[in-house]
Formats: structure tokens, sequence, C-alpha cells
DNA sequence: GAGCACTGC
């Protein structure tokens, strides 16, 4: 809202409306111009009133803080360093700007050393000696008041965490309390961060964007800024999600600036120069041109807004006509549109879903084939955020905590439903706080999966899969059924199927899209050599360091051939080609015969059950049910 | 061997 629109509504309305009470949440007024018009009136909270918050770059805190930036490539001989680093694969478009600037003469004001560190800092490292000596310079000469450090992830946290505690000065835990604050990261004591500490102990909170609006510190009086955040973005051509830190845009730097200013005027130490700062964009990339599609064009189709294309093509940035396209041939391939892009009966289900395609697509297929409870589970996790938080002391535990909950499925999915099991039992004998904390879990999170598993009811009611008169056991037939449970997943997940490849004792992992894939270090499958099957469904691949999948769960040839995408002939000899021809499935003919009768049979119970919500598997499908749940038990393990 | 953050229905 703007500043003076608000001032006036102010000042206008108060004096009439004496019993009118404003709660103004997300705006900010400058102190000084408030109390320009309520010089006499009776003190009011505003949360958003703020005080200026003097702003310091990276030239003006290096004068400050005579701290000299060594270059990584000080360790090399010869004196082109800022050369070096041009070649350096990080980097991006405000980082080579700084690097083309002539220091000497756009900084003569300033004393040698900074204009030396300047020409050894690069834009594409955060050196965590800069942000320990600014602290340690706000500590020894500035005044009191907590200190709130933005940083990118976990692992600067981490580390700037492990130095402060080597730090001579800031080691001492009586003087300084050093929090960590990361979206992942279990609190162990939660007030800590809110409150004030006790006197002559100041409080420092390492953070990720988490402080930037989600959480608010109300005693903050210094902001140190490093300038960066990882930020999702989609590259359409691998079809693949991204999670890169790069530079964040002005709007963020004033945000972040503004959490020093709530009780005093503050300081914010920027660890950029000024000439990136003016460089920045205004604003973040806009989240459409960000994220994949298949959600938001399942909506268009059912708000009858036309082709999806045109449609989306009238937006203020319209996405790339790639990223479009993906969408649409996704909602194809799990059927959620026809071939003329117009909703199927599956798609317009999916729509009364709060839930991505996919993730929806696997609650209706648990709660049709009787696998109700796990899919209500899995289906929350995976809409919502994953329930396991890591700590940073104790990682090898936590890794333990949800192996074990996996056992020997080789499934993160699994490790979630067990999970969330367990702390239902828990719960129900008032031990619900002990299992969290020795399983490493979050209690809030999983609270949350439960509310959100009773939404999902209420809706598969409303839509009438699910007849709440009839009870659970019902729709649970195979809820302890860990094969068809991973069918059901393979329904949903399809088609993102990793293909898992023996490479002598250890197992290399492939997709259709991008080839060589890892499995996340946190998944349950990471210390998995050899899985029984040959396959992993998952529900996201995201490129950070490497191209990782989140979350899998191994399969059999026979879910994706009962639950996966449609089932072609070979080109070449007499098997089954799925994905396109990526997935190759080979037996004897009268086998293949027989799985692509059965097929067309549980295809036909599917259809069936899709148009006519009430219609009952379990009683005109029961055969080929039954058949179904046979041949997933049957699975053969020669690959 | 690694984990920005939120929102809506």
């Amino acid at each position: 809202m703007n500043e003076d629109f608000l001032l006036i509504i102010l000042r206008d309305l108060l004096p009439r409306r004496p019993d009118l009470r404003l709660i103004l949440m997300s705006a900010t007024i400058n102190a000084e111009l408030f109390s320009q018009y309520f010089r006499d009136a009776p003190t009011i909270h505003i949360p958003g009133l703020t005080y200026p918050v003097e702003e310091l770059f990276l030239e003006d805190v290096l004068e400050k803080t005579r701290y000299l930036i060594k270059s990584e490539a000080d360790n090399f001989q010869g004196n082109s360093r800022r050369r070096m680093r041009q070649q350096d694969s990080k980097r991006d478009p405000l980082t080579d700007l700084f690097e083309d600037v002539d220091i000497s003469s756009h900084y003569k004001g300033y004393s040698m050393t900074t204009r030396q560190s300047l020409e050894a800092w690069s834009g594409s490292q955060l050196d965590l000696g800069l942000v320990e000596a600014s602290i340690e310079y706000i500590c020894r000469c500035e005044g009191e008041g907590a200190i709130l450090v933005f940083l990118a992830g976990w692992d600067e946290i981490s580390k700037l965490l492990d130095k402060i505690k080597a730090n001579n000065f800031l080691g001492d835990t009586r003087k300084f309390l050093v929090l960590p604050l990361h979206g992942s990261m279990p609190t162990v004591n939660q007030r800590e961060i809110f409150d004030r500490p006790p006197a002559n102990t100041r409080k420092i909170v390492l953070a990720t964007n988490i402080a930037e609006s989600s959480i608010t510190i109300d005693d903050v009086v210094y902001v140190i800024d490093c300038g960066k955040a990882k930020e999702t973005s989609y590259d359409a051509l691998n079809k693949l999600a991204c999670l890169l830190p790069s530079w964040i845009s002005k709007a963020s730097a004033h945000q972040r600036r503004g959490r020093a200013g709530r009780v005093q005027p503050g300081v914010c130490y920027r660890l950029y120069p000024k000439l990136i700062h003016d460089a920045m964009a205004q604003y973040q990339l806009p989240e459409i041109l960000r994220t994949p599609l298949q959600e938001l064009c399942l909506h268009i189709k059912s708000l009858q807004f036309g082709a999806i294309e045109s449609f989306l093509a009238k937006a203020l940035q319209p996405p790339d006509a790639l990223s479009v396209h993906n969408a649409i041939e996704l909602l194809k391939t799990i059927g959620a549109l026809d071939d003329t892009e117009e909703l199927t009966p599956l798609g317009r289900h999916l729509c009364t879903l709060p839930l991505d395609p996919n993730i929806g697509k696997m609650l209706l297929m648990g709660s049709i084939f009787q696998c109700l409870n796990p899919a209500l589970t899995i289906a929350a996790a995976l809409a919502h955020r994953d329930p396991f938080v890591l700590p940073l002391n104790r990682k090898e535990e936590a890794d333990a905590a949800k192996r074990s909950f996996a056992g020997d499925s080789c499934s993160d999915h699994i490790a979630l439903l067990k999970a969330f099991e367990g702390w239902k039992d828990a719960k129900r004998y008032g031990k619900e706080r002990t299992f969290c904390w020795e399983n490493f879990l979050s209690p809030v999170t999983l609270q949350m999966m439960e509310d959100m598993r009773n939404q999902f009811v209420d809706l598969l009611s409303d839509i009438g899969f699910v007849d709440k008169s009839r009870g659970a056991k019902a729709y649970n037939e195979y809820s302890n059924d860990l094969e068809m449970v991973c069918a059901i997943l393979c329904a949903g997940l399809y088609p993102n199927v990793v293909q898992c490849k023996r490479r002598g004792k250890r197992t290399a992992f492939y997709t259709k899209e991008v080839g060589k894939v890892d499995i996340h270090p946190a998944s349950v499958n990471a210390s998995v050599h050899l899985f029984p099957l040959p396959y992993l469904v998952y529900s996201e691949k995201v490129k950070t360091s490497s191209i990782y999948i989140r979350d899998s769960t191994n399969i059999s040839d026979y879910s994706l051939l009962m639950f996966g995408g449609n089932l072609t002939p070979s080109k070449s000899g007499d098997g089954i080609e799925m994905l396109g021809g990526y997935l190759h499935f080979s037996a004897s003919k009268s086998v293949l015969d027989l799985i692509k009768k059965l097929r067309v049979e549980l295809d036909k119970i599917l259809k069936r059950k899709i148009e006519e919500p009430h219609f009952d598997v379990s009683v005109e499908g029961k055969g080929v049910v039954a058949a179904v749940v046979e041949l997933l038990h049957s699975q053969d393990i020669r690959y």
C-alpha cells in the first residue's frame, strides 16, 4: 500500500472515528513521518511501524572493518586474477558487470586495502570471513541490539556457525547467543529466536529468506545482507526444476534492510558493492515464468478460458511457449486432457483437488484401489512439505531414523507413511513430543498433514469417491499391502520414472529427459547399492549442484505395466514399449498377451469408476483387482 | 553427500 495514502487514511479517519481500530498487518510506515501527523495522538501500536535504517555497501563495510578479501586465485601465479575469475562457470551478469569496473578510478576516495579487497572480491562466492568480520565489528564497535544475517542456504548457515564457534571473541556463549534459522532445521527452543536475550548477551541470528517476511524478529538493530538467495527456476528444455543461488531483487534488498528498524533506528551492512545493488532487478521474475505449469493449465480448462496457449499468451508476462507445451503434454500423458486438449472425466476430478495433477491422481487411485489411508498421507506430505527435519549436528541419527521407517521398502514415500502412522500411534498415548524428537520429525508439519488428510477426505466425498457412511475399512483393504501401495504411487507419479541400471556393485539412474541423475543424499535410497526392482518413481527432480531425485520408490515392471502409461507394441521384436519407446519390456508372447489383456480389463474398470464414481470396484471389479494384486506379488527379480 | 521461502483453492 502507498505510504502517503495510508497516512491520509489514518489522519482523516482516526480523529473522526475514535472507536475505529485499524490493524495494519503488512504496511510499513516511516516512524518520523508518522509522528508528524500524530504528535498529540495517543500511542497506537502499528505492527508495520519502522525506523530509518542506515545503509552500508561492501566498500563502506571494508573501510570500517579493514577486512582484507583474499582472492581464490591468490594461490596461483600471475597478476590477472580478475580475468581468471571471468572464466569461472558460475559467473552471472551482475558479477561480470563488476569485474569490468576499473577499481582504482571508481573507488579513488577509498583506502588502499579496500581497493585491494574490491579487486579480489568475487560475486560468485560468499566470503564467510567477511561475514564473520562484519559481525565482530558490530559487536565490538556498535551499540546494543540483535544482529540478523541473511544467507543463501543451509550450507552457509552451518559453516558460519562453525566459524563463529571457533572465533576467540564471538565464540563466548555467555556474551553471544548464535541461532540458526532455516525452514527445515529443527528449532530446539523456538522462543529463543523471538525473546530478548539476557542482559549483556547479544543475539545473532543466521537466517535464510525465512526471516525476510515469514518470521519477524522484533529486536533486530543490525542486518547483514549477503545479497543472495536460492531461487527456483524452470528449465523448459530439460523439463527440469532448478534451485540455484542468485542475486536478490532491489525489492528483497529493501525488505531485508527493513528488518532492522522495528524498535529503533538500525544499520544494514550489505556485503556487495553499491554498483551491484544498483544493477539488481527491481523485482524477482514472476512466478509464472519460474514454475511448471500443469496445475495452472488444468484450471484454465476447468474455468473454460478457451485454448490454454492463447489464454496464457494474454498474461502480463506470458510464460515460454515450450513451458506451456510441456504442461499440456504432461496433462495428456496422465490422462487429464484428451488429444483435443479438452478435460477428460479424470481431468475434471483433478480440478476439484487442490493438488498437483500427479498427486491428485495418486489420491484418486488410492481411493479406487482401497489404499486410501496411505494415499492421503503421502499426498498430504508431497503437497505440503517433508515432515522430516534436518538437524545440524545429528545427521547420521536423522538419516538412520528415516531409514528405519522405510525398512527394506526402498521408498521415501513408505518412510513418510510409516512416520505419520508412528506419530498417530504416539499421539494416542500422549507421547507425541518424544516421538517427534527421537525421530527427527516436525510436529507442526505432521499436524498440518493430518488436517490436510481430513480436507482431502471431504473433497473425495464431495465428488463421490468416498462414502463416509461406509466407514474407513471399505477403502483400506490393501492399505497394508506395500506392493499395492507402491503400484498406486506408480499410477500417480508416472511419467516420473527412473531406470535403475546395474554398474558392477552399484546402480546408475537414468531418466528420459535428462539422462543420468543422482539420488538425493537425504533419500533413503541414497545408501542402497542394488535395488530389488528395476525402476523408481519420484515426485521431484531438482537441479542444484547436480540433478537429484529427491524422493523415490522402487517399483516393479508389473507396477508400470498395470499402472504406468499406455502400452504400445515395440517397433523391433515383439515386446511392449512405454514412455515413447524409452521403456521396453520383453517376455514370452503368451505372458505379454496375458499382461495386455489384464491391463485392458483394468483400464475398463478404471474408466467406468472415473465416469461413475459411485460404481463399486470391490464388487464388480473384484476378480480383475485380485488378479492385478496377485501379479504385483509375483514380481520376478531377474533384473 | 545435501536441504530458499510462501500462497491459494
